[in-house]
DNA sequence: CTGAAAGCGCTTACAG
DNA sequence: CTGAAAGCGCTTACAG
């Protein structure tokens, strides 16, 4: 049997005592409580999760979408695992579990998420590396699905989001290689559709013409988010003429391809061309010069993401009185070497 | 309603005839199974997991548990996004899924894979960073739990597992480099107990010997599997008398940082020292002088590791006549010019 | 405070 | 080939 009903018959009393006892209902004798406690860690016993899900309706069990493409899995850092350990610390509390949903490559996130869902296998989903259009968005808000999208996008209407503050970032970058004298700035921003290439460039034009620079699109390089692809920006970069002194990248391994591409064009970063990188990295950490960027604790997003999914579900909305709200999240400026010059000099 | 129910009024039929429909069971009207296949399909009918769970006994999900250690988080590549192609692409033949499990740093990893197995979230489980002792694979083992391992233990007796070629590896740098003429080779393993350490430093040890060359455990250089590991390993090489002229690294990010503690040395690779890295990895594509290491391909250990795994369960066993058999996994090498020179020179 | 019973959504012997 | 019914392991009104 191996079931609530063996644990019930060996206390010798009903399942449904057990259950409530394990359960923390506040109806059972704590005498009692205590004897069910002893008797379920002594036998091992936990609760059937498909028995609970199909009686209760839900899974208890929270999914965290990844897209593993080729390039994500070539390059992307521990973006999500860093996530884990903030989400985990939240949703420990109300007994839920993390579980992270790769999309096959080969697969339509779109009809990955359909799929999930229907199958119920999640109670709810947390969508990353959104799209300026994005189905999965649409989808899950019509279908009443709890979830956050770590990104923001065109899609969905009023649905609730996190998002890294890239205008932020932009303008903090911008003003302050204009304040060292610098007019051409030259940013490196992903080729593909995610939503944050358009909200990054859009921030950095809007920075550049409040210091009435005018916006040139020959200077937004499109590359591939990689270590490649700053590497790619850094061969383009010296091909521009008359060339920028400045770059801002957009994506944290970017730092690691341009720096080399400048070692062999012979241009030194902090020198003859000033570089702020996006997310501090540490595998970025080693560059000589240092590289001015922009710091964020991946754990503490990961709390903001689950308490602000869980203010979306009806079941635990009371615990997070400050509702579902969409929120910008803050990075902090981490000044290095390689913005510390001034052209005039 | 909004399950079986309401499709096989929809269809005026009875809900065991919508259920064998859907699974392909053979005693159904092909008429009839194609009228329920589409309306299914255009009314989104996907069966709920959690009725089939209770009903089967099987959950058709499987797990791959990650360890979110704070070491794995800032350091490790995308291994694991790397494999999930592979497994995913067998798995999807028999309609099973994928989920990744990250195990919260500050829960005992032990502690994790019983809660996991217990509250039967997933029907298998693949391991991976096995230790030397793994409690684990003793648990899943007795409780008859399928599991394959992706490394080796001294725990849990006769268990199915893959592991890399470490041996292999260990030979093949050690016979290039006696081959070139060094005598003081140098190791950098990892400072921690995962099972790989012992079983490379052994291989290196045996291969040694084969040459006549004595063991020598100062010039096994422990330290953490990660860049910055690289770097101390680099640090500690620099400062043995006499200096080893090769070093060979078991962890793939190590190379980069040992490049730059090199660099900072004035000892340049590939002139006044050997080196041989591990796993070819893109991240270290750009290194001057290109590092020599060894290749292998992610999807196909994934593919490999989900057959195998399948092979261990009944239900699957038939598919995969090979059977549960553990295996080696190879490793090709790439010639680089990290140690493209000999000593005599 | 506890027990008996219903029922969540499925799949699968069993009858016909 | 199809239908009616049992039952997987739980939780939760409902009675007492």
């Amino acid at each position: 049997m191996r079931g609530i009903r063996q644990l019930a018959k060996h206390l010798d009393i009903s399942i449904g005592t057990v259950s409530r006892a394990l359960n923390g209902k506040p109806d059972v004798n704590e005498e009692t409580r205590k004897r069910v406690l002893a008797a379920a860690e002594e036998l091992g016993y936990v609760a059937n999760q498909s028995g609970r899900s199909l009686r209760q309706g839900t899974t208890n069990v929270i999914g965290l979408m990844i897209e593993s493409s080729k390039e994500t899995v070539e390059n992307s850092d521990n973006f999500f695992l860093g996530l884990t350990g903030g989400l985990q610390s939240v949703l420990a509390r109300h007994k839920l579990d993390l579980v992270m949903l790769p999309c096959p490559s080969d697969e339509d996130p779109h009809e990955y998420v359909k799929r999930m869902v229907a199958r119920r296998v999640v109670d709810a989903m947390i969508l990353s590396a959104t799209q300026r259009i994005d189905k999965r968005i649409d989808f899950l808000a019509k279908a009443k699905i709890p979830f956050i999208a770590l990104g923001r996008s065109s899609s969905g209407g009023n649905y609730t989001w996190i998002d890294l503050d890239f205008e932020g970032v932009a303008a903090c970058a911008v003003d302050r290689l204009v304040a060292k004298g610098h007019r051409r700035i030259a940013i490196a921003a992903p080729s593909n559709d995610v939503n944050l290439g358009y909200v990054f460039v859009e921030a950095y034009r809007r920075s550049l013409e409040r210091h009435g620079i005018e916006y040139d699109p020959a200077l937004v390089i499109r590359v591939k988010s990689s270590e490649q692809g700053g590497y790619q920006a850094g061969h383009e970069l010296v091909r521009l003429e008359p060339r920028p002194t400045a770059i801002i990248l957009i994506y944290e391994l970017m730092a690691i391809g341009l720096y080399r591409r400048m070692v062999e064009a012979g241009v030194v970063p902090g020198r003859d061309l000033a570089v702020i990188g996006f997310r501090e990295e540490p595998r970025a950490r080693f560059l000589q010069p240092t590289l001015t960027c922009f710091r964020m604790s991946l754990r503490d997003l990961g709390v903001e993401l689950a308490e602000t999914l869980l203010a979306t579900m009806p079941a635990y909305a009371e615990f997070y009185p400050k509702g579902a709200r969409s929120t910008i999240w803050p990075l902090e400026l981490v000044a290095g070497e390689s913005d510390a010059f001034s052209l005039d000099a």
